[in-house]
DNA sequence: GGCGGAAGTGGGAAAAAGTGGTAGAAAGTG
DNA sequence: CACTTTCTACCACTTTTTCCCACTTCCGCC
């Protein structure tokens, strides 16, 4: 299970090296292969691929003329490839992606149980900022039970 | 259960010593792995890893579009790290918290019942003497029934 | 007041993580 | 088909981190 935020550098190559956090879940749960995408070109999404294999299972399900299902797909096709991660731990992040989410330098990769996700450290800092978290926040989430 | 503030130090190398008031009740109570996150940037939250599993628990129970779901979550996995107490007691803190709460030198560590909170002593002082505890406050307080 | 134990602090050495470079392969182009 | 250029995989070095050991200080009890 992946967890918490870890940032790691992408250097000019564009390979992005795993946190050993990440890479010790990786080396006993996981392969070395792994499908990188996103659904909105500002977050990549690093799914070990048995993960990713989960989700098309899923999607092949649904019937195929679904609008949602087909959008869905053309976004994940369009930055989507398979990547093997090398020898010291690292991922070439796909160009596609490093462009549109600006993958370079500080990156945050952040644990979602499941899957990781990467993304830029100081947009994801400045989006934190933008949206303070208010007592109304505070509130809501003693009402929600948390 | 957590009580209380127990001062205690950050050193040079970032890690906390948890008081042995608080020790005590971990190595009765908990393991030694820890998530440390905030929700704001300024007040380390420090929770022994089943207290944050049942938290996780409920926010999974939660419909993933939930606005203050995500807000939260973003913030969370933003300074969220897990992370283990060596065998003198002590927790290396998260590097981003460490700098956005300057956690540093003199600490105090405050009991939650369930987690712990961390924050730089002189920024709390700081705050308790600038937002004094009006009548306002106890009316509040009375209507709640404490 | 001193002695013993527990709590707190600091430092260093070994191991792990991170970084950059290079050679070879593959792909693309004239 | 041959040459050029880009890409990829591997290798070696440097830096950081982590873990452990030992010392110091504080507090309570004798």
């Amino acid at each position: 299970m992946f967890r918490g935020n870890h940032p790691t550098r992408v250097d000019e190559k564009g390979r992005l090296k795993i946190p050993s956090e990440f890479k010790r879940v990786i080396d006993e749960k996981y392969g070395n292969e792994f499908y990188i995408t996103s659904t909105d070109g500002k977050v990549a999404q690093i799914y070990p691929f048995e993960e990713w294999q989960h989700i098309e299972e899923r999607l092949a399900g649904l019937p195929s003329r679904n609008p949602t299902k087909k959008k869905f797909l053309d976004r994940i096709n369009y930055y989507g490839q398979k990547v093997e991660m090398d020898a010291q731990g690292r991922l070439l992040m796909p160009q596609l992606l490093r462009e549109s989410a600006d993958i370079k330098g500080e990156v945050a990769v952040v644990g979602q149980l499941t899957f990781l996700e990467a993304r830029n450290i100081e947009l994801y800092r400045r989006e934190i900022e933008d949206n303070p978290f208010t007592t109304e926040d505070e509130n809501t989430l003693n009402d929600l039970g948390i």
